[in-house]
DNA sequence: TATTGTTATACTCTATAACTATA
DNA sequence: TATAGTTATAGAGTATAACAATA
């Protein structure tokens, strides 16, 4: 079952992947644990980041997050219990249901956001100015190779 | 309760964030996919990996994994009915319990991994192998300030 | 007494299946 | 018929609390 190592992936893409992994799990680590002291899952972190700027409707979240409905229906249902998100039926489709944040979830997410900054400074202040600059660049890059 | 801007992170850090937690998601988000794909949850994927080349006892995996040691008891006891790890008593320590991975366990994050450098390619195709390597030394350079 | 591990219990996250209401 | 959303149900992951065995 094993191919000849052909089209793999060569040596060089296998050594930045043993370096973006980790960083990305310390990445997870820690705004997990910034959610913990706010009484959210890293899912919810991403739902409220999501509709910061926008109110959408519940197959659109769900897309937006990758899980089925009846998974988003949920989490908006403990999230509006805790009074951070709410429901508005959608003015042109009768069936659908606008998704936006309460102003008490607007300001968890502006304070969840300070504590990132805070928590993973010690990461990026291992780096000058410039190397900084430089790093944003290639991650952008690749995000940027990703989505487009 | 806003502080003034004094302290806080300039906004250099802040892009670099921008950056980086987006990258770090779509990286937890394929590990994700793949794992869904072989039944295994970030968690499973991250505790077989740690397992790789070592074996450990419960309370060492906890403190690895960031858990706590119930949490990776009951890990461990679906891992094991799947026959992805085994128990065995410790040596000097009657009470203490130590973990390792099966040979099926083994093959199984050997494959992951090789699956992970392929799904997590057209991340990295998008650099040239200088940059590749420019980027894996800033991620490496973080990496060490953290840890260290 | 303190530590290692397990079991009991509860809550969140997630999916599959079945349902209602609207399109 | 197809789509939007909810509810029912079940399993995994996580924590707190209580316990047994060993140090």
């Amino acid at each position: 079952m094993s191919t000849q190592k052909q089209n793999e992936t060569p040596a060089a893409g296998e050594s930045l992947l043993d370096a973006l992994v980790p960083v990305a799990f310390v990445t997870m680590a820690v705004l997990n644990r910034i959610g913990a002291e706010n009484d959210l899952s890293l899912t919810l972190i991403r739902l409220l980041g999501i509709l910061h700027d926008r109110r959408l409707r519940m197959v659109e979240l769900a897309h937006h997050l990758g899980l089925e409905k009846q998974t988003v229906s949920g989490l908006i249902a403990r999230a509006e219990k805790r009074g951070l998100v709410a429901r508005a039926p959608n003015a042109e489709d009768r069936r659908a249901v606008d998704i936006f944040l309460t102003s008490e979830g607007a300001e968890l997410i502006a304070r969840l956001r300070a504590q990132g900054h805070q928590a993973l400074a010690p990461l990026t202040r291992s780096l000058s100015a410039a190397e900084q600059q430089r790093l944003q660049e290639l991650l952008e890059r690749m995000l940027d190779a990703w989505h487009g």
